[in-house]
DNA sequence: ACGATATAGTTGGACATCGAACTAAAGGAG
DNA sequence: CTCCTTTAGTTCGATGTCCAACTATATCGT
């Protein structure tokens, strides 16, 4: 939960750079809460969101990782991320097999059926970014992208 | 679920301006993820994150205010906010009354162990940011946060 | 080669959240 | 005034997530 600007009470002014900071992750966590939304609500097949990130990821970075890569990746609990997997081998999205090298560990593949929910992920998300450049220009992207990285780095490996 | 940076194979090119805003949410999704948890695993009294913001709006913009109007300045539903509510009002941090103008409505007021519980949590979140300036600059938090609220605003208003 | 330690994956309990159904009170149209 | 619609708040079932405990397999030090 983010407070986002409904009210109207002016706040006291307080300079510290904590306060800074904080105002930063409070503005991400309000976008990251109502993008999140609007990207399920148009998602098919009833994915979820990871549910797609695992397809996507699948698709862009090739398939055959662990599950524990992957859980790592996506930055969830290996119980989660076995939660997520079963959703989509149920929904015949991914296939799982053991790997033949390491007997704790098992593969993760997508299936055409999941490159094909991929794609109608893609597409359906298409108009959901549509409106966004009037809002943000691509170059005030491109100029923020960077330092978000940056923080999203220094984030992940010191976490 | 978010995917991060952890695999090492070379995504595909994709030019398109929907990617661009893609990988957008997706650093926006990720650091939110990790920064909540960071943040969460500090806070005292039990707090979650959502009631901690509760907390900390009541002190920065005064409390009395609807459990309506506080749910919809918290991007939460009026059910998930009457649960943030009673945890908080059994922990004794907040006092709920009947608003006197309108038999629908309560208003919300913080009691004192409320703010004192405020102020242990900012405490405790002290160093937790502490070390975020030296990964990214606050002049460039300043060059990035009216895009990020431009953004927000515009996804408060079109949700 | 053996025992200690680390890693892969699953499971179960707890919890925050959502959406939908519900009650109660307020507001508006006739 | 009366009825219809809107708004405030609660409750309930489902879901996604976390954490901790557990099993099985692999690895490392001696």
């Amino acid at each position: 939960m983010r407070e986002t600007a409904v009210l109207t009470k002016p706040a006291k002014p307080d300079a510290s750079a904590t306060a800074l900071y904080f105002r930063l992750f409070n503005e991400i966590g309000i976008i990251d809460q109502l993008a999140s939304t609007r990207f399920e609500r148009v998602l098919p097949h009833g994915l979820t969101q990871a549910q797609f990130t695992v397809l996507n990821h699948g698709v862009r970075m090739g398939d055959g990782w662990t599950p524990a890569r992957l859980a790592a990746a996506f930055q969830v609990t290996k119980g989660t991320f076995t939660s997520t997997l079963q959703k989509l081998e149920a929904k015949g999205f991914v296939r799982v097999e053991p790997d033949p090298d390491d007997g704790r560990s098992k593969r993760v593949f997508l299936t055409e059926a999941g490159r094909a929910a991929r794609d109608d992920a893609l597409a359906a998300a298409g108009p959901v970014f549509a409106e966004i450049p009037s809002i943000v220009d691509p170059k005030e992207v491109d100029a923020i992208l960077p330092v978000l990285s940056r923080l999203r780095a220094w984030l992940d490996e010191n976490r």
